[in-house]
RNA sequence: GGCGGCUUAGCCAAGCGGUAAGGCACGGGUCUGCAACACCCUUAUCACCGGUUCGAAUCCGGUAGCCGCCUCCA
């Protein structure tokens, strides 16, 4: 069965066959870079590099492509009130948002590119199009012409005359229709500029994904994804730009993610709810971010709050103390269990229910309840009185590679305890064989202060760090 | 005004015509010296009204409420 992903392009779930068999071309629009990422920038590089590591679980040999903005209007402004040049600022926060997104189990793109350093591709780019009576210039800028466009709207299946009547005329207009919008912007006094046949300036916003995603992708790319709000005008102006110049179809997949609201509310600037991942792992545990990000589908939108959260990082506990519980069944493991066959099967039963909920559009929150299905049968597993290597090893592996698609890490870090707590435990369980409870507690409440939990099983007593 | 989405148990959330997954919290029980972990049990007819159908949370029409895009935005 195929993979189903819904298109934005149809409005429809569509079985995903690459052009090309075996291969997937993905570029997912990267960040602005003139402040740390928010939680809502998190969400489509969690998503999307869920979407790749599924594809890769399945087989395809993915070209992840996501781009860096390190020019534009924001990015000069902020660089004026830092006293910044833009190129150190960029620089800064491009190395922080790599910091973010690595904390939350993203992979690195297998190109980041910035426009900055595809500028020869770009006038190139806007030159053709001007040539093609696609593109004009007006005193140093150079604007689409949207009506000469034929698909103007496909993607967000508007039609030209209704996006007009929403539109906003400027003032000074210097274009021909109030839809055409810059793909280069003549430079003001003191801005960072490049030299183009129209003069001093820089590109717009939209042709850079159009370029770069042609640059490393080529004509028709298999899957172009972003948040929701960059449906329009964003995708809508590439699609433009890049159809009149190719002729081809520019993206077969479209996808976009839904947005984050904080406490109910929409985060935004002028509410001063503004969530920044630098900001908010500190305090929160970044896999349990990613976690709660993926246990809503990725088109819906998704609340933001502490009390969601403690209940991800709840759900998430759980699933790390099944994993730990089959390594440490592990060690006292008799083999000589009878029942192997059946939880083998269950074990693959789940495995191909897992990829049968992925195969539906991505969806992580029917991936994640099969994980907590395994985790009820590994438990009840792991407390049978005998036990088979090769079944504990079989779910184990599973856990992995089932949340490795997840980007989520179940194994806990076990650094080596002093030797002065292994003494602690070591007493306290002898005090427990004589019945000498209160000695016992009392090392128990002693480790607890120091974070240490411990349980008793019936193969012995474990520990843990408490969260 | 145009386009679109949402409304499922206390909270979160799946569901895409065949009779309500899963998680968190709560309560009861088993396990335990006690706990923790774990396991078992218990908890909803799906905003409302009408229609189509043998059968609807799921399709159609309408009502109400919430939200997004149409302007920089993930």
């Amino acid at each position: 069965m195929a993979i189903q992903i819904y298109n934005t392009l149809t409005r429809r779930k569509e079985p995903f066959v690459p052009l090309e068999e075996g291969k997937v071309k993905m570029y997912v629009c990267g960040p602005t870079v003139y402040n740390y990422i928010h939680i809502g920038n998190a969400r489509p590089a969690i998503v999307y590099d869920t979407v790749r590591r599924y594809l890769q679980y399945k087989g395809f040999d993915v070209k992840y492509v996501s781009n860096f903005t390190d020019v534009d209007d924001k990015i000069i402004k902020a660089a004026n009130e830092l006293g910044e040049e833009v190129s150190e600022l960029t620089e800064r926060f491009i190395k922080a948002y790599f910091e973010d997104i690595t904390a939350l189990g993203c992979k690195k793109a297998d190109v980041h590119p910035r426009v900055t350093e595809h500028m020869d591709e770009i006038i190139e780019f806007i030159k053709v199009l001007i040539n093609k009576g696609y593109a004009y210039e007006s005193q140093g800028d150079v604007y689409f012409r949207t009506r000469k466009f034929e698909g103007y709207g496909k993607l967000s299946h508007q039609s030209i005359d209704d996006l007009k009547v929403g539109a906003r005329i400027e003032a000074g207009e210097k274009k021909e229709d109030p839809l055409d919008f810059a793909l280069w912007k003549a430079a003001k006094p003191g801005e960072i500029h490049w030299s183009s046949p129209w003069g001093e300036g820089r590109p717009g916003w939209h042709i850079e994904c159009s370029v770069m995603a042609r640059a490393h992708l080529g004509d028709t790319i298999d899957i172009h994804a972003g948040g929701q709000d960059l449906t329009f005008p964003h995708h809508e102006n590439e699609i433009a730009q890049s159809e009149s110049y190719t002729g081809k179809l520019f993206a077969r997949y479209w996808m976009h993610n839904g947005y984050i609201n904080i406490d109910n509310e929409k985060m935004s600037k002028s509410l001063g709810n503004f969530v920044l991942v630098h900001d908010i792992i500190q305090k929160i545990d970044p896999q349990v971010l990613r976690f709660f990000m993926l246990s809503v589908h990725y088109r819906h939108p998704i609340n933001f709050s502490e009390e969601l959260i403690e209940s991800a990082r709840s759900g998430l506990e759980r699933l790390r103390t099944a994993y730990s519980n089959l390594q440490h069944r592990l060690k006292s493991t008799t083999n000589l269990a009878e029942n192997s066959e059946l939880y083998l099967e269950k074990i693959d039963e789940l495995k191909k229910q897992f990829e049968k909920e992925m195969d539906d559009d991505f969806n992580t929150a029917n991936g994640i309840s099969v994980l907590f299905e395994l985790a009820r049968t590994s438990n009840t597993y792991v407390n049978e009185t005998n036990t088979d290597e090769k079944v504990l090893k079989a779910f184990i592996e599973t856990f992995e590679v089932l949340s490795g698609v997840l980007g989520i890490k179940l194994a806990v870090e076990m650094e080596i305890l002093d030797e002065e707590i292994e003494k602690l435990i070591e007493e306290r369980n002898i005090a427990r064989k004589n019945r000498d409870f209160k000695r016992a507690d009392e090392i128990r409440d002693q480790l607890l202060s120091m974070n240490i939990i411990l349980e008793d099983t019936r193969q012995g007593t474990r520990w843990k760090r408490g969260s």
